[in-house]
DNA sequence: ATTTTTAATATTTTCGAGATTTTTATATAA
DNA sequence: TTATATAAAAATCTCGAAAATATTAAAAAT
């Protein structure tokens, strides 16, 4: 069972990162050889992936990484501002100076890594360390909010959310104005302001949600 | 597999009505006897719904129905106000008049169904119907919002939410005035009035918010 | 040439038994 | 008595193989 939560990691890892392909079948076969372990581990590990979201199970026809979706991805983002912004505010709320330092901590590492990856020619090399501190920024921007639920929830739909970006995230996400837009929630967290702060995080997600779907309810126009 | 669908079904019925107590053992030698499949299989279904997280798994000690736990509760409760105000909001602006009739009809049955258990001595045989129209009434009052992604996220939460009070609800549940808050949603969305929506969704399942499990029973001077 | 049937192959699903670990019961020592 | 150590029992976990199902390939029919 260790070995088990293991092979969980790591799978999960790659099926929010870059090692497979959108659509991909994941051969119970292959993975227990890989994994050196028995087709039912497998089986069971896939199950919960499936569980997750991540994996996408059809009865009698195995396991797949989920298709590419705009519609999925454009949901997810309405659920991560949704999650993300009543997380912050109740962190705001509930979490002072500790919350503050780890979160101010935290946007340093990424801000740090991202400028260096702007500089660079080929950022490969950074990309994997850049998804999870992107990852540790908004984790720690709602550790705060004092549900547990709330935060098992957001990381569900977070994996889920960088699933589908795994492949177009590696080559644009950190040229656009990422930099700034981490900055400003930052800011507006340490400020204590929290139409602010809700703002920005929906600013700062509002360019996945292109679609055609309407706006999103709970959006204000504050500031 | 079909079958593994059919007892993956009656397994989460029992979990979020009252065949369980809370905290209790769940045997894979006894469920597998009951079903009359293997181990394995029970195993496989156990850890799909403990990734539902109405099963509590821990390494090397099984699966248990999880505890009692009001700080779960009102997390849950929080996120079920969450999720249910946006998708509420979501389905007065985008369901039309297919999503009003629904609605309505959800708010007939269940009303009809109250107030024949309020006339009752004893309404235990109507009490599982009750729980059936009452997820059904919420599940529509989503239902239009737009989001699979939304809804798939409130079934899992509401199922939890409804785990936690099983066997609270058994008794008190219907005594309250749900039958006002449930029609007084209704008005609120019918009238396509967002912000009175929020504000009654919440209204109906604040009362879970307080942490006070003890007092259920002294629920006197409410109204 | 296209569709339908049939056969061969590959994959998924179920199963029960053996290995490992936890839990309970009993014995020993402080 | 209380605590610790040991042994027996019961449960969980892993595994590979058999059974069921889907997929592909070949043959037959339209």
């Amino acid at each position: 069972m260790e070995s088990e939560n293991k092979i969980y990691r790591e799978l999960k890892k790659r099926l929010t990162t870059d090692t497979y392909d959108h659509g991909q079948k994941l051969r119970a076969e292959v993975l227990r050889e890989e994994f050196g372990c028995s087709a039912s581990t497998v089986r069971e590990i896939l199950f919960r992936l499936s569980s997750d979201g991540l994996v996408h199970f059809m009865d009698q026809r195995g396991f797949r990484v989920p298709e590419l979706s705009p519609t999925k991805l454009i949901e997810l983002t309405h659920l991560r501002i949704l999650l993300e912004s009543e997380g912050a505010v109740l962190s705001i709320r509930q979490g002072g100076v500790a919350w503050e330092a780890s979160l101010t901590a935290a946007h340093h590492k990424l801000s740090h890594l991202e400028k260096r990856i702007h500089a660079r020619e080929d950022p490969t090399d950074l990309v994997d360390l850049w998804f999870t501190s992107e990852k540790e920024f908004h984790q720690t921007l709602i550790s705060a909010c004092g549900s547990t639920t709330l935060k098992a929830m957001h990381s569900l739909i977070y994996a889920q959310f960088r699933q589908q970006l795994m492949k177009a995230d590696r080559k644009f996400d950190f040229i656009s104005n990422n930099i700034q837009q981490h900055s400003d929630i930052l800011e507006a967290a340490l400020a204590a302001n929290e139409a602010l702060t809700r703002k920005r995080v929906h600013d700062h997600l509002a360019r996945h949600l292109t679609g055609q779907t309407a706006t999103l309810a709970s959006e204000s126009d504050a500031e």
